[in-house]
DNA sequence: GAGTGATTTGCATACTTTTACAGAAAATAG
DNA sequence: CTATTTTCTGTAAAAGTATGCAAATCACTC
């Protein structure tokens, strides 16, 4: 393992110089910085990112914590953030809080303050004082995509205009027999913005008129599929009585609503109406009304935050940044039937 | 910022007394460890990384390398795998090759050796006798899920078994007329098995005394359900020439298949059996027939195989270790129509 | 009471790099 | 040709921790 005073010796100069010439930000004339790079790259020199760290305090290393990265929206925002962080020459290191409860205490007491990362991205994670104590105490930058924490810089998309603007858009087409499926609890790792979503949706109802049906609003443990199917095929059971539009909580859902209306013998949109969010690939595919949240722009804001931050501490970057949402309408609505 | 150096005059010890009290594995009185722990913890005192890595040549840290992140087979096996990491006291930094190639060069000649890892991790992802050297060269542990790399300790399933196995399934219940969506090519970065299961198919089709078509083989860039539905709905459009039975490469591919077959007014599985490859959730969901890899299965036999190289480098893991797969059998696949 | 071994601590060094400082050489200005 | 600035290079001092070695203390044993 050739260390900087091998490659030294061998282009017989400084270790000073090897480093400025290497760096390349400092004055080295142009033979000898040919020089020590061939010599560096004969010996196969590569500088110790640890000593490197000691003596300036930078790591080029980020911190990304996460509830869960198998599930879709942390994977797909992880890649996001990792795209852009590692455009800037960073490299992301990851901690995942669903590897256990006693493992969380000791991310935030030991690795995240430990100088291992230069700043931290949280997304969706409920985070104490104590904890954020911890982080800001030794003054690491901290970002938060979701989740309300107090003094990190938080993107989000406004929920209950998401909730809102779903609701609103089955009242707009004659809809009065509305459900709703979200998502049950949030645990202590995961910052669930579903009682929101919830709250919205009811409020909505009640301004125009309706009073909301406890027994119309399901929560599931979990966006998948097989919840949304089993969740509708409860919702729709009874012919009699059952809702003419589901707005889901995600797109995951919203598909297995569908396909369950399917397996009903139930029409989309003619019979039943249903809206997703996230603009997930399958809202596309399956033909779904959507709240677009653009999650990929999202991460991407988050990293690009970070990095300015990171270069201009002083910067004024807002508190809270609302990130946009839209209506995507596809053909998974229409207007309510006529009453029968 | 605390350091050492402030816990021992704050305790009244020397330095190497702080270091040895908090390491706790060297001979420390009872009470001078209790004092010393107490100094550290009200002056929230937390080691450097960096000075640790640097006197010990540790970082209790493993480079993880994979193609992309958002996809369920890596961001399935990278849970797993940090999980099992994450247990034994070691974080993991992540390093996505999806983010450029550019990008890539640098992962392999600066970030992964540059001491910053112990080990790497590699899923699935072709590497060049260069880039396995440069690892090698400088004593890091390697592991692979997947791709052949020489040099490396390998796990992976047998693809040629997988094909054959799907396929011969399909044959003994009678199907002679088998198509098999795969994808279609492996990346710079990305170590594909589709060939491999392609010629199994094949081959199991010959040994039945079938001429495999050309045209039956339809190969898709993506493992997605769009994809699968899309090469289905061309296999199965002409109701005269048709398939009975389709090989898909991976359970999303399966899902979109299904859907295919119920759009087109078939009955799966007496019009069309279906067999995937994955046992993904969906599989479940949807009943389908498929070929069980247990991904997180997988992703915890190579952290552990990457934990115990660490723990003793002399070791005997085989080069390759085969993982076990089952074909589950469930109401996608059944006898083939008898000839109309 | 001396010898043996186990415990407990401190001293000093090593790990590897970056960078402030200073000095030397070269280039430019007057 | 001197004075000033610019370019180039080396010396030496950090950065924060772990650990080998030696010294000191303590508990026993014979």
């Amino acid at each position: 393992m050739a260390g900087i005073v091998d490659v030294a010796r061998e282009a017989g100069v400084s270790t000073a110089t090897v480093s400025r010439a290497l760096s390349g930000k400092d004055y080295v004339s142009i033979e000898t910085k040919e020089l020590v790079q061939s010599v560096a790259e004969r010996l196969g020199y590569v500088p110790s990112a640890s000593a490197y760290t000691l003596v300036t305090g930078r790591t080029k290393n980020i911190g990304v914590v996460v509830p869960y990265v198998d599930r879709w929206f942390f994977s797909t925002v992880l890649e996001a953030i990792d795209r852009e962080l590692v455009k800037a020459g960073y490299d992301v290191t990851l901690y995942n809080l669903s590897s256990g409860d006693d493992h969380r205490k000791s991310i935030f007491t030991k690795s995240l303050p430990r100088k291992r990362v230069d700043a931290v991205i949280c997304v969706s994670v409920k985070m104490s004082e104590e904890e954020i104590s911890a982080l800001t105490r030794v003054n690491k930058p901290l970002v938060s995509l979701g989740g309300l924490i107090k003094g990190a810089k938080t993107i989000r998309i406004n929920d209950t205009a998401a909730g809102a603007l779903a609701t609103n858009h089955l009242l707009s087409m004659g809809h009065t027999r509305i459900a709703m499926i979200g998502q049950s609890e949030s645990t202590d790792n995961f910052y669930g913005v579903f009682d929101v979503r919830k709250v919205a949706y009811e409020a909505a109802l009640k301004e125009a008129g309706i009073e909301p049906r406890p027994g119309w609003y399901r929560a599931v443990p979990r966006y998948a599929i097989s919840e949304g199917y089993a969740a509708a095929k409860n919702l729709l059971g009874d012919p009699h009585n059952a809702p003419t539009a589901i707005f889901a909580s995600s797109d995951e859902l919203a598909v297995g609503v569908l396909l369950a209306a399917k397996d009903l013998g139930l029409n989309v949109p003619a019979d039943l109406s249903i809206v997703g969010v996230d603009n997930h690939e399958l809202a596309e595919f399956f033909g779904i009304t959507t709240i677009n949240q653009n999650v990929i722009g999202q991460g991407e804001l988050l990293a690009k935050t970070m990095l300015e931050l990171l270069d201009n501490p002083e910067h004024k970057v807002p508190e809270i940044t609302e990130w946009p949402i839209e209506l995507i309408v596809r053909s998974s609505t229409s207007r309510a039937p006529s009453q029968a």
